[in-house]
DNA sequence: TACCAGAGGAG
DNA sequence: AAATCCTCTGGTA
């Protein structure tokens, strides 16, 4: 039997007069296939201010008064109908109004929202599309493990004399290609001369541009991906286009590149032919210092990928060395076929995650935590008969920003070094309060179980008769990731044990934004008192979990959150710890509810506590963990980082002071020799707001203003990375862009007292050793020894 | 020296 | 456009 599989790569509409026609863009075994639906129309719902029939009749009437008085109301209104739906947990009758084309949707809810018998007007802001994707059950990105998609990597490189290129002026140089097709290719306007096979020459920009769009046309891609292409390849082209006379029409329609604000950022848009920006997707992916593309790449495959200075690009390109305008093509070739090599690591789980929440790729790949967790909801809902709550108002979502809660519970740890280490945690703490205690908007304070359901932490209650909408929800993501789970391991295939890990993952994500979106102020099931509930009922269960361990006879080290490192004094080797370990996870586990389960998470012979959220472990074949110190951290320069690495490896593997303190004379020898290389001693930090907006200014602001001066831009979430300089004055003004440092021009006493010192000198105080006793105690340990 | 703004981590 | 808890630095008065 022969299954018709596709997959929905888009979907968009198209007006054609008064109608609204519905865009499916699948792709197929045998290619690509548009599907028109022109029967569907946008809907809204009214809901009345009282839950009677006479409330209702009333508005149905005020809508009918408003369709007279209104002469172009008529063909809006299509239809009129009652139908029963759930609102905040309850049946009630609401109106369904059916209209022509989304278009009229804005001033027909804003008519209706206003009518005397209307509580409020609901789901008229869900888009069209997205609608038709709900209502009739489709699933975006299906079958993309079936059918082969064709996926290309484009980037550009621009002209830049002056710091940031200006479209107006500055000519895109080349345009680099790299497709699943194995097809490679580099289009510029000069470099014929160069033994290049990926090389197309054109006669000018102009035709370069349009031989990159020809090319994505002629080899048929489903998927466009770039680094950065939302808020400067694709703006860059498109403006640069625009002045030239040519037109980016990647569209599988024909239709022109779009660019979408989102929030602060562009989106570009590219019709039936999703473009995928890796940027925004490395960045909730991984947390790194920087996240350049060869920053990436190295993250990902452990190679380093070929670099050039941005400012170098220039004299490059005017060079009269015909090798430096090949190692731009080089280079510029390798952006592409990196780009596409990561697209192909990535991809799949944006895939999981559009079929999962049921939304398009391009939209999905974009979307926050809260938009993920909203998406599934809204098509969560569709599905019962739940009204989609509204989106606040601005006015509500400040008044939900001022509203805060208490969260979590963190141990203050015994400082210092101990042995034989347990660590316990819950396994997903949040998630399965929420399913345990059926934490939901719509189960919160009830009147059915006033009188017998117990009270939480907080004093609320939780129905015990109906099943909350969310853990509901959450409830089936979980059961479908346990599932996955059991499948991987019976899974001999290595391709499909990682497209269930791939799916694993998708589920993990979602169940753990649920916490968060609760306490989301502009959440449409935001709930401050259920956020507020799950934490308190979360520091209640590690309590219980820290007394049951004391009574066990174990010692509690630390503990965040929903976790607990345990020791103890009469255990002396891995065996006596662990037997004790099982017996007390045996009895706690009897006591808790069926979807909560704390684990055995692991034993570690040796780790140092520092402070709350500081501190390392090494593991039984001396891996170490370092949580929350300055290895951890983009802000401290590498040769801080890896010398308190090496430290704590000494001292944890080998409890050896003694050496701990001749690494850090070494690196101090080289910091002062003037060797080490600026790569060493750059620090990465975040503009995190629009700069103008600083009160203070630390070395960051300092550097990227000067930058600024040399033509550079920082917007909103770029990464500085900066030298403290050998110049004069505070930090501030030593500090600069690591472009305009050159080797050797760095403060040796600022890296040594300011970076290496305070990150060792934590872990050796940890120890024991005060600084007033590190003075005190010989040439060994003080200060005066590093120097 | 005390305080604050700012950053980035943990879970 | 997910929450809170927490530590630490550099600037400023």
């Amino acid at each position: 039997m022969t299954k018709n599989i596709r997959c929905l790569l888009d979907a968009d509409y198209i007006s054609e007069g008064e109608k609204a026609v519905i865009r499916l863009f699948y792709k197929t075994p045998e290619g690509r296939e548009i599907v028109r639906v022109e029967d569907f129309k946008p809907y809204f719902y009214a809901v009345p201010k009282i839950n009677s029939e006479e409330c209702i009749e009333n508005l149905i009437k005020e809508i009918e008064d408003l369709i007279t008085k209104n002469v172009g109301y008529f063909p809006k209104i299509r239809d009129i109908s009652v139908v029963e739906r759930i609102y905040f947990g309850k049946k009630i009758k609401v109106l369904k109004i059916v209209v022509t084309h989304p278009k009229d949707v804005p001033k027909l809810r804003n008519d209706i929202a206003e009518l005397e018998n209307c509580k409020e007007v609901m789901e008229a802001d869900i888009p069209f599309a997205h609608r038709y994707i709900i209502d009739s059950g489709l699933v975006p990105m299906e079958n993309s493990e079936l059918i082969k998609l064709k996926i290309a990597a484009f980037d550009i490189e621009v002209y830049n004399p002056r710091g940031e290129p200006q479209a107006e002026k500055d000519p895109v140089l080349m345009i680099s290609y790299s497709d699943t097709e194995n097809l490679r290719k580099v289009f510029s306007t000069k470099g014929a001369f160069l033994d290049l096979d990926f090389l197309e020459i054109a006669s000018n920009e102009a035709e370069m541009f349009k031989r990159f769009v020809e090319l994505v046309k002629e080899r048929e891609i489903d998927i466009l991906v770039s680094y950065n292409g939302d808020n400067f390849d694709l703006p860059y082209l498109k403006e640069r286009g625009k002045k030239l006379g040519v037109k980016i029409t990647l569209g599988y329609d024909a239709s022109e590149v779009k660019l979408e604000r989102r929030g602060m950022n562009l989106g570009a848009k590219i019709r039936g032919r999703p473009h995928i920006d890796l940027f925004p997707i490395t960045r909730q992916l991984f947390n790194l210092p920087r996240y350049k593309l060869e920053d990436v790449y190295l993250e990902l495959f452990g190679e380093e990928k070929i670099d050039i200075k941005s400012s170098d690009l220039p004299k490059m390109w005017d060079s009269e060395n015909p090798r430096d305008l090949k190692l731009l093509f080089l280079y510029s070739m390798s952006d592409a076929t990196s780009t596409l090599k990561i697209a192909l690591a990535l991809l799949p789980l944006q895939y999981e995650l559009s079929k999962l929440i049921r939304l398009p790729l391009y939209e999905c790949s974009r979307a926050a935590s809260g938009q993920r967790v909203e998406h599934l909801l809204i098509s969560e809902a569709f599905k019962r008969g739940i009204l989609v709550p509204n989106k606040p108002s601005d006015e509500e979502v400040e008044r939900r920003q001022m509203e805060t809660y208490t969260g979590a519970y963190v141990v203050e740890p015994i400082k210092g070094i101990h042995d034989n280490i347990v660590l316990f945690d819950f396994r997903s703490l949040y998630p399965s309060i929420i399913i345990s205690h059926n934490i939901d908007p719509s189960t919160i304070d009830c009147e059915c179980c006033k009188a017998v359901a117990e009270r939480t932490p907080t004093g609320h209650h939780f129905c015990k008769q109906r099943r909350g909408f969310i853990p509901e929800v959450l409830e089936k993501l979980i059961e479908r990731r346990m599932e996955i789970k059991k499948l991987m391991k019976l899974e001999k295939d290595e391709k499909k044990r990682r497209m269930l890990d791939v799916e694993q993952q998708a589920l993990k994500i979602l169940a753990n934004s649920t916490y968060g979106y609760f306490g989301f102020p502009r959440a449409r099931w935001y709930s401050k008192e259920c956020a507020e509930t799950i934490a308190a009922l979360g520091r209640k269960y590690i309590h219980k979990t820290i007394e049951k361990a004391k009574e066990y006879g174990f010692e509690v080290i630390y503990g965040d959150t929903d976790s607990v490192y345990l020791t103890r004094k009469d255990s002396k080797t891995k065996d006596e710890i662990l037997s004790h370990a099982k017996k007390f996870l045996e009895d706690i586990n009897k006591e808790l509810p069926g979807a909560m389960e704390l684990e055995f998470e692991g034993f570690y012979p040796r780790g140092i506590f520092i402070t709350k959220k500081r501190y390392a472990l090494i593991d039984e074949y001396g891996m170490l963990t370092v949580k929350g110190l300055e290895t951890r951290r983009r802000d401290w320069a590498k040769i801080a980082k890896e010398t308190q690495n090496k430290v704590l490896d000494a001292i944890l593997k080998e409890k050896d002071v003694e050496k701990a303190v001749s690494i850090v004379k070494d690196v101090i020898r080289r910091i002062k020799s003037g060797e080490v290389s600026l790569e060493e001693l750059a620090i990465h930090t975040q503009i995190t707001r629009d700069i103008r907006s600083y009160v203070q200014e630390g070395p960051h602001i300092a550097a990227a203003k000067k930058a600024m001066k040399r033509g550079y831009e920082f917007p909103k979430g770029s990464i500085v990375t900066y030298i403290i300089t050998k110049k004069s004055g505070s930090i501030s003004d030593k500090a600069e862009l690591i472009d305009f440092v050159k080797e050797g021009d760095y403060d040796p006493d600022y890296y040594i007292n300011n970076q290496v010192l305070p990150a060792v000198l934590r872990i050796l105080e940890a120890l024991g050793y005060s600084e007033d006793e590190l003075k005190g105690r010989g040439k060994q340990l003080t200060l005066d020894s590093f120097s």
